[in-house]
DNA sequence: CGGCAATATGCAACCGAATTGCATGAATGT
DNA sequence: ACATTCATGCAATTCGGTTGCATATTGCCG
């Protein structure tokens, strides 16, 4: 999906050493065009050389501090992960169908945000905006009409 | 907080039997100024006449359903309750402190979302729009520089 | 009122996603 | 080679929340 990343070099970027757990979990969620439950991601690794549970979630942990990756909330009580805006990919909000709990990333350009004043304004320090929208996804709506 | 709200009224609407309960809870979620984890409002009823946990969240459940209470996810892997938008709560977004978990409502005007274009565009069925910012919240954010 | 169905509540057991503790394995530096 | 640091695996645990099922309360009809 994305050929502008080179994920070695976006781990060393970040001050990491880039091991190949490291660079399969990168690859994994930069390859999707959805986010990613941990799950997924462990099965995905489990198709080629598997990694423990344990430490896909210390990776994905740390790959989010670093802010690499975006630790994303679903409408349900899971996470999921994509890769952080950077040079190569815009922050954009997602959809969280509540049927089959299957999230979608929305284009950077479906919605628009201003947060400009609430920036200047509030007495924290902001550092993510997440805008999630819910219902029914196509799948799901076409399926209940039948 | 909301001396605008009559609970057993807004219940009456929903189609919803008032009952003790139910009224409590209603009134804890009006009257708190920031979104209440159902620990919290299981805990604010503690204080006068309890009602099981379970019963909290199955209350909870049905006022969601309802479409009374807004279920909103926090940064974590937990779920706050506020009033749903009507006639005198606008839609609004939260932030999240990171540190602390303390969840806040954000004014109605302090962001300016449009959503129309997807909204006509979107192929699923959006029934929802939450807007959540994550940070450190001014509290912490002293705690941490001394 | 009595009888009975429908709802609401309580309690214990359970669940899934994520986290922790601790032992072991790899990598790095001297 | 050896010590130190970092990464991994496995088992056990935590945390919000949910389910199953028994008991209580309510609403409704005659
Ligand atoms: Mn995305
Ligand atoms: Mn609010
Ligand atoms: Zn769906
Ligand atoms: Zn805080």
């Amino acid at each position: 999906m994305c050929r502008h990343c080179d994920y070695k070099e976006l781990l060393k970027a970040s001050g990491l050493e880039s091991n190949s757990n490291r660079i399969r979990v990168m690859e994994i969620v930069g390859n999707s065009s959805y986010p990613l439950s941990a799950q997924e991601i462990s099965d995905t690794i489990d198709r080629t050389a598997s990694i423990n549970r344990v430490t896909v979630y210390r990776i994905l942990d740390l790959l989010v501090e670093k802010g690499l990756l975006d630790r994303i909330s679903a409408g349900d009580r899971s996470f999921r992960y994509g890769m952080a805006p950077n040079a190569h990919h815009r922050h954009h909000p997602h959809f969280y169908c509540r049927q089959c709990s299957a999230m979608e990333c929305l284009s950077p350009e479906s919605v628009h945000l201003d947060t400009a004043f609430l920036e200047r304004t509030f007495p924290g320090a902001i550092e993510k905006v997440e805008v999630r929208l819910d219902g029914i996804c196509k799948n799901c709506l076409q399926k209940l009409l039948k």
